[in-house]
RNA sequence: GCGCUCGUAGCUCAGCUGGAUAGAGUGUUUGGCUACGAACCAAAAGGUCAGGGGUUCGAAUCCCUUCGAGCGCACCA
């Protein structure tokens, strides 16, 4: 068999079977009724349109085609004219065969190979990390392991938020309160920024005092530059700490600093090319386009007082990237709020010339308070991240009296597996409600589910001993075709995760595989087992589900304990 | 005002390009450990998919409209 999916074998079969009859796309998708089969086809209902005839009697004659293939071990016609596929156990086994022996389960290979550079969205260095960085990195992360596994070549960069007012912002208050270079601690950051940030909305003359600040940072001001540097060191160290406590991590640390030397090249660019022109004092580049139904304001290159602003560290950082790697696609992790600004800085970047890789935004939503506002702290504070692992860690340390002799790398790898599948089974791009109660489940469609079923099937197969075998052509009852079934769907969804940029996907399936793990083991009984090769047939397929669920596991950032 | 996103079980959410009887978790009620880990499994109950109209053989999904929520719209990031 030529094919490497599951789908893609059954597309094929039924592209023949349909002998005269015509169709754009022949989509063979799982059976949304499992007690009828286990795969369907809808075509008929399109081509009974077509060839003005009904969809029943083009079903029938289709499946009597069908029926010569060896895939299946039922195919039936259904009213009113659905396709219904049961597959043979040979065929079934034979794919999982197939899977079992060749690198990443059989994944067909993504040909060509192309150059992605993930931005998740970089941490802004006047503050602490706090829960609205938990999503972009998380997310971010898993996005970047995922189009690596189909085979792309990915670059990822943490691209800190280094560059703006808030760094003028802090320096400001640093030279109010007197505090020095030498002392300034991370402490008096996390304190400085939201407070001369509010000063700044207050009164318009701090506001001007920290917008030149920053104008003269980033003419080159050796002043500046010396407090620039202690906070960024500060911060990036704080920063690498929390990242590394969630296993996330960069290909590049760069900042929007490091993309500062390209912004007079891509503004002259611009003045070149006759994009930007002044408005109000600013340099400013239209991006409006004929197609647009509604108004769409400039891009704003360069402010009246001659500062440069996000969207120009932006295209500056496009160009950058663009000389380093020839990137194939660009893409950013940023919360949709931004996607006003996204569209203009590619929009501007595109007619400027100066990358030709597809820009996307992946957006995400905003993480609320069980009010559905942007979540706080009683406070008033947005929670920082140290504080939810602290929060999450005694929460799990409490739900089960063993917990505390487990050791520190083990817990850590389970909070971070509550974290991660409580995010990443939502939908990336809506908000969420961040509900303390949330992130402490134990229980049910968790993290710690997950990982209790994958040491639950590794412990047998340790047991066992398994050193591996073949399979045979059996399945055994319909606990365990339910599983076998289950594991075809791994290709579909790899691709579709990848293709989406969705790793909901992906989380979506490990449940789901988990689910048909548990009720497996639930109800077949390994190790009493008499007849060797059922019992060497049932290994089989756990040690390949647990392979599996480990490299999806990956996918997802999640890391797995030596013991739960 | 203009635009974007959204409204699915008491709560938190899935539902990919339209398909058959709407899916989980949690919560509630109940059953299962002298067998590989009960952080598990099994069962019950819970819905006018915000309301209305339309397209279609078929709509939670596409179009229109009303109501409701969130967000964004020139020198913040």
């Amino acid at each position: 068999m030529g094919e490497n999916m599951v789908i893609e074998a059954l597309e094929n079969v039924l592209k023949e079977a349909l002998g005269t009859y015509t169709l754009d796309t022949v989509n063979v998708v799982k059976a949304n009724r499992p007690d009828l089969c286990d795969y369907q086809f809808d075509g008929a209902f399109k081509l009974a349109k077509q060839y003005k005839k009904s969809p029943m009697e083009i079903a029938e004659e289709i499946v009597a085609t069908l029926r010569e293939s060896s895939y299946f071990e039922k195919v039936e016609a259904a009213s009113p004219g659905f396709i219904n596929m049961t597959l043979a156990s040979t065929f079934i086994n034979q794919i999982l065969c197939d899977m079992r022996e060749k690198s990443k389960f059989n994944l067909p290979k993504m040909e060509p190979s192309l150059t992605y550079v993930i931005d998740y969205g970089g941490p802004n260095i006047a503050k602490p990390l706090h829960v609205g960085h938990l999503r972009p990195a998380i997310v971010g992360e898993s996005i970047k392991r995922i189009v690596s596994y189909v085979g792309h070549n990915v670059i990822s960069d943490v691209h800190f938020g280094d560059f703006g007012l808030q760094i003028g912002e802090v320096i400001y208050g640093m030279q109010e309160e007197n505090i020095s270079i030498e002392d300034v601690t991370l402490e008096d950051l996390n304190r400085l920024y939201p407070q001369i940030s509010k000063l700044c909305k207050e009164d318009e003359k701090v506001k001007e005092k920290c917008a030149n600040i920053t104008k003269e940072l980033q003419d080159g001001s050796l002043e500046y530059e010396k407090y620039y540097q202690k906070i960024f060191d500060l911060s990036k160290k704080d920063i690498v700490r929390i990242y590394k406590y969630l296993d996330v991590d960069f290909d590049l640390w760069y900042g929007e600093m490091d993309a500062r030397v390209f912004i007079p090249l891509v503004e002259e660019i611009l003045l070149n090319k006759s994009l930007a022109y002044h408005s109000e004092g600013a340099l400013v580049v239209d991006v409006y386009e004929d197609t647009d139904s509604k108004e769409m304001p400039p891009l704003i290159f360069k402010k009246s007082n001659g500062a440069y602003l996000y969207g120009s560290t932006d295209m500056a950082t496009i160009y950058q990237r663009e000389k380093d790697f020839q990137p194939d696609y660009i893409l950013y992790v940023a919360d949709t709020r931004q996607s006003l600004h996204f569209k203009q800085v590619f929009r501007a970047s595109t007619k400027a010339g100066i990358t030709d890789a597809h820009l996307e935004h992946l957006g995400f939503g905003t993480i609320n308070g069980i009010d559905g506002k942007p979540y706080k702290t009683r406070n008033g504070q947005t929670p920082k991240l140290d504080d939810l692992f602290k929060e999450v860690e005694e929460l799990f340390v409490e739900s089960k009296e063993t917990n505390k002799d487990m050791s520190e790398e083990d817990r850590r790898k389970i909070v971070g597996s509550i974290l991660k599948f409580a995010d990443l089974q939502n939908n990336r791009e809506k908000d969420y409600i961040f509900d303390g109660k949330k992130f402490s489940d134990v229980v049910g469609k968790t993290g710690p589910y997950i990982l209790y079923t994958y040491l639950r099937i590794k412990r047998i197969l340790e047991l066992e001993k398994y050193k591996g075998s073949k399979l045979g052509n059996c399945i055994y009852n319909a606990y365990d075709r339910g599983l076998r079934i289950q594991l075809l769907d791994f290709h579909k969804t790899i691709l579709s995760a990848y293709r989406l940029r969705l790793p909901s996907v992906i989380a979506t399936y490990i449940y789901d595989l988990c689910v048909s793990l548990n009720t497996f083991y639930q109800n077949n009984h390994i190790s009493g087992l008499e007849d060797i090769e059922k019992k060497q047939n049932w290994l089989f397929i756990l040690a390949l589900a647990k392979d599996m669920l480990k490299e999806l596991l990956y996918l997802l950032g999640i890391e797995i304990p030596s013991m739960m």
